[in-house]
DNA sequence: CAAGTCAGTGAACAGTCGTACTCTCAAATG
DNA sequence: CATTTGAGAGTACGACTGTTCACTGACTTG
C-alpha cells in the first residue's frame, strides 16, 4: 500500500465532488426525480458515461448530497444546548445557528426540505435517519438538563423530535423569505420555540396521563 | 343559456377529473416536476393533445389539485375548535380528525406534503397561500377563547401557524408510517400539541418581551 | 333543421433521455 | 521497465418527451 493519497485517486474524487456540486446547483430549481443523469454530467463538464463510475443512480448521488449536507451538522446543536445561560439566550443562539447555516448553505438546505418528502425513497430513508438521530442528540443533551427531571424517555425523544422538526421548517421557511424577511422567519422561529420551552417547563405540572391505556 | 348542465360540459368535467385523478395516482411515487403529460394522459385513457383542452401546463394541473385537496378543508378545524370540551378533548378530536382524512385521502395528503416545498413554483405558491388561510383561521378560532385575553394579534398568527405545521407534520408522518406505526404517531401528535398547548396557557405569565427592540 | 362550436383524435416533429458498447492513455503495480 | 488497471471519451441505440397541426363528429345554438 502506497502511503500518499494517490493522483488517480484524488482526480477521481475531483470529478465525484463536480458532480455533486453541478447537481446541487440544478436542484435549486427541480426535484430529484426530474433530475436527469446527463443533465447533471453536462454541468459537470463530463461526459455521460463518467457519471457511473461515482454512482449507480441519480438516486444514489443524491444519497450523498444528504450526507454532505446534514453529515457535518452533527455534534453542532448538542454543543449550543451544552452551553450556559438561561434558556432565552440558548434558544437566541439556536436560531442564529440555522441562520447562519442556511445563509451559508442555502442550496443543501434547499434539497434537504425539498427531498424530505421527496419522490425518491432512498433518499427519503437517509434523510429520516439523519433527522431521527439529530432528535435523539437533542433528547440526550435535553435529559442532561436539571429541568428534564422526571422526564420519560419518551417524551424527551417526542421534544428532540419538535425541535428538530421546526428547525426544518425555519429553515425552509428562511429560504422562502429570501434576505428581505429573513428577520422576521427569526422573529417567528424564536416566539415558538419559547413558547415550546414555556410548556417543557410545565409538562409536569398536574397528572397528564391522558394516554396511558 | 341554458338551464340544464349541458351533456357536452359534464363529459368535458369527466375527463378533467380522469386527468386529475391519474396524476394523483402517478404522484404516489414521484414528485410533480417528473410528471410526464404523455405519463398523464396515458394513465386517463386519452390522447396527449386533448390534455391542452384542460391545463396548459403539467404545473396547472397541480395547482388544480392542491385546490381539490384542500379546498374542502376550510372550516373545519374552526368547527373542531370551536366544539366545547376542555383543551385535551379538544386536542384529541383535532389529531383523530387528521387521522381519519389521511386514511381517507391518502394520496392527496401525500401530495401536499411532496410538493409543499417540491420543485414547481406555482404548486409551492398555491399550497403555501392555503396554508396561510389555515394559520389565519386557526388564529381567529383561538381569539374568541378566554385564554387568548391580552395576546397580540401577531402571537396569535405565530401560535395558529405552529398548530398548521404540526398538523402538516402530523399528516406526513402518518403517511410514512403507514397503518401499523399510526396508533404511535398519533400518540406523539398528540403529546406534542399538548406541550404546545400548555406552553400556550403560561405565554402571559412573565414580561415574555425579549424580542422588541 | 342548418350552422357553428369544440372536446378529443392521430400523425409527425425535433429533442432528450438512460444505457451498452469499444476505445484511449495516464497512473499504479511489481 | 513491462504490465495491468481504470477514469473518462466517443458513438450508437431505441424509447420517450412536449408541442404542432389538420381532422372528425357529437353536441349546442339560433
Amino acid at each position: 500500500m502506497s502511503h500518499t493519497v494517490g493522483v488517480r485517486q484524488t482526480q477521481k474524487l475531483r470529478t465525484r465532488q463536480a458532480l455533486l456540486d453541478a447537481a446541487l446547483g440544478l436542484l435549486e430549481h427541480q426535484s430529484l426525480s426530474s433530475l436527469g443523469l446527463r443533465e447533471v454530467t453536462r454541468a459537470a463538464g463530463v461526459t455521460p458515461t463518467a457519471f457511473y463510475r461515482h454512482f449507480e443512480d441519480t438516486a444514489a448521488l443524491g444519497v450523498a448530497l444528504v450526507e454532505e449536507a446534514l453529515g457535518s451538522l452533527h455534534g453542532m446543536i448538542g454543543a449550543v444546548l451544552a452551553e450556559t445561560g438561561d434558556s432565552e439566550e440558548r434558544l437566541g443562539r439556536s436560531v442564529e445557528l440555522i441562520l447562519r447555516h442556511v445563509g451559508e448553505q442555502p442550496a443543501h438546505f434547499r434539497f434537504i426540505a425539498r427531498e424530505q418528502h421527496g419522490g425518491v425513497g432512498p433518499v427519503r430513508e437517509a434523510i429520516a435517519a439523519q433527522l431521527r438521530r439529530f432528535a435523539e442528540e437533542v433528547a440526550a443533551a435535553l435529559a442532561e438538563e436539571p429541568e428534564s427531571r422526571g422526564w420519560s424517555e419518551e417524551d424527551l425523544l417526542m421534544l428532540g423530535g419538535l425541535y428538530v422538526d421546526h428547525m426544518v421548517i425555519t429553515a425552509s421557511a428562511l429560504l422562502d423569505a429570501g434576505p428581505d424577511g429573513e428577520r422576521e422567519v427569526a422573529g417567528v422561529a424564536r416566539r415558538r420555540l419559547r413558547l415550546v420551552t414555556l410548556g417543557r417547563l410545565h409538562w409536569l405540572d398536574d397528572a397528564n396521563g391522558a394516554d396511558t391505556p
